[in-house]
Parts: C-alpha cells; sequence; structure tokens
RNA sequence: UCCCCGAUAGCUCAACGGUAGAGCGGCCGGCUGUUAACCGGUAGGUUGUAGGUUCGAAUCCUACUCGGGGAGCCA
C-alpha cells in the first residue's frame, strides 16, 4: 500500500511503500539508515543486512542523496525519529540514480544555493516555507471568496500606467513600447463599478535598482477594490483580512513555522484592533522621546553584544586551533564561527546605520513621506501592525482621495507589520471627483488623454470607492521571521538575477 | 546611481610577499542504532579577468566583471 509520510500515523504496524527520494544517508557495516523525502514529510528508513534485505543492502548503502526510490516495509512508531516514525525496510526499487547531489548537509552560500534553486527547494527549510506560501495564498483567495469579492484578472501587458514610467519593465509590442504592469489597481477600479466588490491576484513587476533583502523585481500581489467604501470601510477589510490569514497560518502550519524557528507567540498577538495613527501622529512619534529612545537602546545593546560576539570569537578561534580536538567539535566550532560573524556584520550594519536613523527620525519632515528606517521604528514600537493614514498629498499617487477637512492630506493607509518587517499593505480611498482627478493629473504633469478610461468611470455613475494592495513575499517573511525575501518564492526574480 | 565587503578544489573556507592546504562532497575499504555519524586510504587547482609593482604575487596597486550588504526608491 502506497502512504504518504504524513499519514504514517495511522499506518503504525502495517506494511507501506513510500515513494520519494533519498535526502540523507548513514550506514554501518551492516546497517543503513536512509532518510526518505516524499514531498509530504521526512521519515528515517532502516535497512539492515539480513536475508530478506540481501539483495538490495549493498545499493542501499551506496545510494546517491537525491535518489528517487520507492521504499516498503513496517512503521513502527519512535518519537526520537523526524516526524516520529521509523520504517523496517523489506523491500527497496531505485525509480532514478542521482550521484553527486550538488547540494550537501554542509553550510553553502545563497549565490550557490540561488543558482541551484531548482534543487534547493528539495530541503527542508525552503519546503517549508513554500509550505507556508501555499497555505497564505490559499488563504488570501479563500478570504476574498468567502466575503463576496468577484476575481478579476487584470492585464500585464500595460499601456504607460500612473506612476512614474522608470520603475517600469519595457516590452516591445509588435514595435510600440507598453510596460510590465506594476499594480492592477486602476483596472479593478473599473470593475468594482461593475460586481461591486472585486480582487486582482498576480504577479507584478518593478524595475527598480535596488539590491536589499526587501525587494524583488517580479512579485505577486493581492488587490481588493470595492464600491462603496470610504477609507475606514478599506481599513476595516484589510484588519479583518490580516487577521484571517495569520490565523489560518497557524492553523494550517505550525510545524513549518515552529521548524523555522518563528516565535509563535507574536503571531498569537495579531489580533483585532491594530494600532492606528495619522501621518501626523507618526511624525510626532518619530521626533518624540520614544523613537530615540529606542534607537538608543538599540545602539547600546547592540554595540555591546558586538563586544559579546568579538570575544566570543576569539575563544572559538583558539579552541579551534587548539590541540586533541575532534574533527566534529571542529567542525561545529568552524559552523558557530561562521554564524557569529555573520551576525556580527548584520550588527556593524546596524551600529553604523541607527546614528543615520536618529538624525532621520528626528529631523522628520511632516510633509513627507515615511522612509524605510522610520516604518521600522513605528512598526518596532508597537506589537500589532499599524496602519498609518492620511498621508501628504504630494507624495502619493495621483488618483488617491483628497481629505475633505485638510486638503494637504488624501485618505490613504499604508500597513505596517510589526518586527521591523515594514509595509506589508498599500492602500486608499480614491478619488471619485472627476474634477479634483483631472486637476491632480495636471498637478503630476501626466497626459490626460493616456486616462480617458480611468476618467470615464467618474463620468458614468461615480462613487465612493477604494481597496489596497497586499505583497505577498513580504507578508510570507513577516510570517515565517525570514530575514531576506528572496525565500518566499520558489524562483526569485532580482535584480540582475533570472536564473534558473 | 552612490557607499562598504567579497571572489582560492564540486561546496565551505585557510594560507596575510617565499613549496597552494583542510573539512565536507566523490571514489575505495572498515564498522549493526546512526542523527551534519565515525575511522583509514585516494583523486581533485590557469587562486574571477586584464594589466602593473617585485628576484619572487593567491597575497600589494589599477581597471573591469560577477556576487553580497546597505542608501535612495518601493510591496
Amino acid at each position: 500500500m502506497i502512504a504518504l509520510i504524513k499519514d504514517l500515523h495511522s499506518h503504525v504496524g502495517q506494511a507501506v511503500t513510500l515513494q520519494g527520494w533519498l535526502y540523507h544517508r548513514r550506514d554501518s557495516g551492516k546497517i543503513a539508515f536512509l532518510l526518505v523525502r516524499d514531498g509530504s514529510g521526512l521519515c528515517q528508513c532502516v535497512v539492515s543486512k539480513s536475508e530478506q534485505t540481501e539483495s538490495f543492502f549493498e545499493s542501499a548503502r551506496r545510494l546517491g542523496q537525491e535518489s528517487a526510490i520507492r521504499v516498503t516495509g513496517t512503521v513502527r512508531a519512535d518519537p526520537k525519529q523526524v516526524g516520529g516514525h521509523e520504517i523496517d525496510v523489506s523491500g527497496l526499487e531505485v525509480v532514478g540514480a542521482s550521484e553527486n547531489y550538488p547540494i550537501t548537509n554542509k553550510p553553502h552560500g545563497i549565490d550557490f544555493l540561488f543558482k541551484n534553486r531548482h534543487l534547493h527547494f528539495r530541503s527542508r527549510r525552503q519546503w517549508a516555507i513554500l509550505k507556508v506560501r501555499a497555505t497564505l495564498v490559499d488563504e488570501i483567495r479563500g478570504y476574498f471568496n468567502r466575503n463576496g469579492f468577484t476575481l478579476i484578472d487584470t492585464p500585464i501587458f500595460a499601456p504607460a500606467a500612473g506612476e512614474g514610467a522608470q520603475t517600469l519593465f519595457t516590452v516591445d509590442y509588435f514595435g510600440e513600447p507598453v510596460y510590465l504592469a506594476q499594480t492592477g489597481q486602476l483596472y479593478v477600479e473599473a470593475a468594482c463599478m461593475a460586481f461591486g466588490k472585486v480582487y486582482c491576484f498576480g504577479p507584478t513587476f518593478r524595475a527598480e535598482k535596488s539590491k536589499t533583502r526587501r525587494h524583488l523585481t517580479e512579485f505577486w500581489m493581492v488587490e481588493p477594490e470595492i464600491a462603496y467604501a470610504e477609507l475606514d470601510d478599506v481599513i476595516a477589510v484589510a484588519e479583518d483580512f490580516i487577521c484571517s490569514i495569520v490565523q489560518r497560518v497557524l492553523k494550517d502550519n505550525r510545524p513549518e513555522l515552529e521548524f523555522l524557528g518563528r516565535d509563535l507567540s507574536k503571531l498569537e498577538k495579531i489580533q483585532k484592533p491594530f494600532n492606528r495613527l495619522t501621518h501626523k501622529e507618526a511624525a510626532d512619534i518619530l521626533r518624540g522621546p520614544r523613537a530615540k529612545e529606542m534607537l538608543e537602546n538599540d545602539l547600546a545593546t547592540k554595540s555591546a553584544r558586538i563586544e559579546e560576539i568579538k570575544k566570543l570569537v576569539a575563544e572559538k578561534e583558539a579552541k579551534e586551533k587548539s590541540q586533541g580536538i575532534k574533527q566534529w567539535e571542529k567542525d561545529k566550532i568552524v559552523q558557530e564561527l561562521a554564524d557569529l560573524r555573520e551576525e556580527l556584520d548584520d550588527l556593524q550594519v546596524d551600529v553604523q546605520n541607527i546614528p543615520h536613523h536618529i538624525k532621520l527620525a528626528a529631523s522628520f519632515d511632516e510633509n513627507g513621506d515615511l522612509g524605510g528606517s522610520d516604518e521600522t521604528i513605528i512598526s518596532r514600537l508597537h506589537e500589532r501592525p499599524t496602519f498609518v493614514t492620511h498621508y501628504p498629498r504630494g507624495c502619493k499617487a495621483f488618483y488617491m482621495k483628497q481629505n475633505a477637512s485638510d486638503p494637504t492630506r488624501v485618505n490613504n493607509v499604508d500597513l505596517l507589520a510589526p518586527d521591523g518587517y515594514g509595509e506589508i499593505i498599500g492602500g486608499s480611498q480614491r478619488e471619485e471627483n472627476l474634477d479634483v482627478l483631472l486637476s491632480r493629473i495636471h498637478e503630476e504633469g501626466l497626459n490626460p488623454a493616456d486616462y480617458e478610461w480611468y476618467l470615464d468611470l467618474r463620468r458614468y455613475g461615480t462613487v465612493p470607492h477604494g481597496g489596497f494592495g497586499l505583497g505577498v513575499e513580504r507578508t510570507l517573511a513577516w510570517l515565517c521571521g525570514l530575514k531576506h525575501i528572496r525565500e518566499t518564492i520558489p524562483f526569485p526574480r532580482m535584480m540582475g538575477k533570472f536564473y534558473p
């Protein structure tokens, strides 16, 4: 009987066949341990040398990493082992051989791993992240489908769209330049006038020359848009939506999140109501004593940690060179040293940047946009996600609704994830007034002729409406507690990188 | 576009102006409970590219290429 590793708990004592790949192998003369993965989990399979296993014992102990194999044997519960079960092997079939698999169990550099991304996501950590991604994507669709939103697919080839053509990829479209879409927003605005509540979900493209842990050139975004909605309605949906995502991932992916080392208590704190600040209030916080104090504390604790690490590094280096040390101890020390040095590098960059961040925050212009470091400060001061609303008109897109009581501000909202993960949602109420919209288009130096269809939406039954966009990869990085966004997508596309 | 760091065996790294090395991975052998197993043996190199300094360059200098991190910009 063919079984999945994740279902072995219901097959204890039975003979089953696993169809999978050899994740790792250890052997010791007359016994071989095959750690098998089948896409649903990992299970150690034990081959003892005996009459029964004679025909395949030799080939079993020579199997290369990632050989495709069918393993038959009896399931035994063993809480010590990965997954809680072990199989005593009675039959083995090699389906596809594998020799010299490049990704070994020793450390590799990220350049190498991402050149081998097609193999890299077979490994446990990457597998866990992409399992959470699948849940996240499913919940995104599920949430909007359950709540009366209609899926509308928006085009990927876009004519010169609203917000600065420098950040778009150009494509030759039968001799004419078109752009890869960086948002479906203008199109879902049209669609919400037909369907009431809609969303689009697909890849978007940004040609920004950014090489940071927060950037991809191709990433996925979901963009709900709601007719007869004002800013507070948009915020209420965003809040409910985020809670629903967090709950679902906590329900379905606890083992994966634990394996990734995520502090689940932090996710469990993601409950309504989220914090709400206006941009002006955020400015006050940034310029106030709390922000400064936090950053100065950071500086002190990080500097102290740097000294501590330097000491540890010196100790371990000495130990590594000392005599009579076992090879495995040496390996362990080398790995610890590498980890410490990486932490040290990160800390040194932080420490170098903090004084700059203090200055930026203290001199924050309340008529300017929030910078990356400002977002980090705001989000670090709060355990729950924080909505920041009513940004200055000048630093936001032309289509955002001008605030009725303060025309220098717009009815927009950004959602900052906790723990310094930054902006995961950007949204707004849209300007539904034709004249105001036209004057904003002129103000931004855009050509109204490019937006005729969009202006039609204000001519034929315009209503207050709004929506937001959520970046899947940044959200996933936050949910999984990852340092770098490139791990959140199967095949990352980054500046200068598009292989494999 | 700017700033910092890096490139040595398949992989991770050492060698710091004087004979290119270790561990892992590969291959051969040994070991019946391993958890990055262990032990012995073995193969494996145009030190990113081009120039320069020097009796001598992986090592110093210059340029370039590629990569990492950050700033700006952004989800």
